[in-house]
DNA sequence: AATGAATGAGGGTTCATTCAT
DNA sequence: AATGAATGAACCCTCATTCAT
């Protein structure tokens, strides 16, 4: 399950490991839950449409959750921690630094295509006021940039990469890729077109970047 | 405050035109709700939390405006405007390709140190359900975009920059843009850092990537 | 309205001030819950149910009160004034101990009388573990039996009254009047018999109870 | 504890026939709701809260027991059954009349001692509106007063107790003797001195009363 | 223009109770 | 006999909004 090959398709190579959760029931109300908090909003979603969507009743949810809370916070855990593991199956594999940043971005546009509800709601938590799960949400955040970071600093070092702040860089990637894959979660022909060619230009772009902004320092110096 | 010189300053050139709103008791309510909307969000907070912040009676409230979604919607509308006023400020300069990154960079991060609230709110507003204000939201990123593109395509015309998709390569502009001020918002040594350097440092080294890809074009040829 | 004549009118003398609340639909709400609390009880009342015999909307119950506690906090805060009230008019009248036992339990019969609903809210409260309000009764209640005890220790002096505990008795005496009073409010027969004849068989029989024990004693002697 | 001695002590002589009730789990779940019953309130005790402090599952409660309301009648019948026992055991003795009072009293204070929950419990369903067993209750209630007021009665064919209204002395003794021993079930000094001296002084104070107001009739005629 | 009392629908949550296992 | 997941009515309370003043 865990060793994956890296073939030509762009998308959907992320998506092993779907995380069967505890009880069927379970699993309804959070994919519901999920579905309403991208949709409408954390604070804006009531139980009884969460429980209408679910087909379950209002008891039912709080039987499994303590409250709401703790739904989104459920969801946000397991998304996370799919996220997490993810992330560690491409350090596992030492893969060069171009092909790592490619990885990065295919894996960020699979996790988009497979579940599109949650990719949305972590775009929002990033910024909501959610006490429980924003931080997680930015943590997350961090350590995919700590990552993105590490990646910059070895290629500095290896003379691969152009000089830069790595850190700002990473945040900057980061933006990139969320900006272009944002846009494709649109429904218009822009973003069938950003659906289909973003991961390739976007990695190309920013390798190209990275890469030749050194070749030029070199000629400057 | 409202004089204004384009100098080397990299921060507070586009803070013109604060644009007085018609009453006080207005712009008083207007403050108030941005500041809740960012920081609480648009659903949680309550329209007796508006009249508090504002030192307002709820009655005063619904005397200027509809119901909450219209304050909403000023807010959005009055910031639009101010930000489209900038765009056509900036367009109508005539200035290069690379000085109108570089200002439109600026922009972005003046507009953001002169009221984070209502930045944190567009940057939110891209995202929440609030059918009204939303679309015109996500209709000014367009446009903003749409502007970079036109500067990308103007410069695939001249020669001056690489080859690539213009409007995805705007996004991706738009993108490392707002995930650095975002970043910048924090309150941590981090965020310090991205405030000061980011604008500089964003100007160059997507000037560098635009531009210098060329270049190696030219060499792949 | 202070001055008060003690007439041959057993019932009825204690009622003067009946303190108008504060607004008429606060006072609907306050009678209302009063009735309720008293018939079902503080827990087993529901709002609405409040809203529906105060003929008045939820909304406006908390436009008034807090929450559903601050309603019961209410109605004791008012009838413990009025019962304070009571008790320093009948201690500044100078009366003779005889006569300020009969008052007491003349007192006790006519606030039962003018509002039983209060009176059987506290009855239970003594018992009932609503935070707010247990206290406040009880505290109540020992002031009375201080003021019983400070009574029958005057007499003690006077060599009025036998020998005994002053405090323990004074308990006694308030367990005499309220068994025979709770007993009054019932509907049948014997009750109506018990709020006819009560107060003055019970003056006259503790009176006797207090002197006369004295008497033997003597006697004994 | 179960044998027991009609002796000199003043407390714990009635407490014979603790009645093991039908199922070991039967019992435990009664136990918690007296605790709960007694310390919460009927109407604030959740079942939920029974099945946690009885160590058992919801459903078991439902197996052994139709609803919420019937615990609480099987507590009250219970205990009423108890109680009535002893006063069989205690009419069925042929004790003078001074010494019936006195046992009536010892056996009040002995059931508050063996178990004060239930003794709580009952002097809230008094006035609780627990539609059940209220109405028990207050039927034993004028069991006891009854069964007072026959002494009372045959005092007075006996020329031992002064004129008085039997029934209503019976509920004004009953008064006393529930007015300290509810006070004796406090946690402070006066409690611990009323559960100490209580039983004795109420017991000399009201023989006392019923029999030397008759000398004084005497004296007065 | 400005107030804030009043409304009642709807918010999240808990409840006693049922029933398949 | 015993479990605990599931139900949905009802809980207390807050909400955006109205309107008489």
């Amino acid at each position: 399950m865990q060793e994956r090959t890296v073939e030509q398709k762009p998308n959907a190579r992320y998506t092993f490991l779907a995380m069967t959760r505890h009880g069927q029931l379970e699993d309804r109300i959070t994919k519901a839950a999920e579905k309403l908090f991208a949709q409408e909003g954390f604070a804006a979603t009531g139980m009884r449409a969460i429980a209408r969507v679910a087909r379950v009743s209002i008891g039912a949810i709080y039987h499994h959750f303590k409250n709401k809370e703790e739904i989104l916070e459920s969801i946000v855990r397991e998304e996370i921690r799919r996220r997490q593991r993810a992330l560690d199956v491409l350090r596992a594999q030492g893969l060069s630094l171009q092909k790592q940043i490619q990885e990065i971005i295919a894996l960020h546009f699979d996790l988009l295509c497979e579940n599109s509800d949650v990719a949305r709601l972590f775009f929002r938590e990033r910024f909501d006021p959610s006490p429980v799960s924003k931080r997680r949400v930015q943590d997350l955040y961090s350590d995919v940039a700590e990552y993105i970071a590490g990646i910059i600093r070895e290629g500095l070092a290896k003379g691969e990469i152009r000089s830069c702040q790595p850190l700002l860089t990473a945040y900057t990637i980061l933006g990139m890729v969320e900006a272009v894959s944002l846009r494709a979660l649109g429904e218009d022909e822009t973003a069938g077109l950003f659906m289909k060619e973003g991961p390739e230009e976007l990695a190309r772009s920013i390798w190209l970047w990275l890469h030749l902004g050194q070749e030029e320092r070199k000629a400057d110096a």
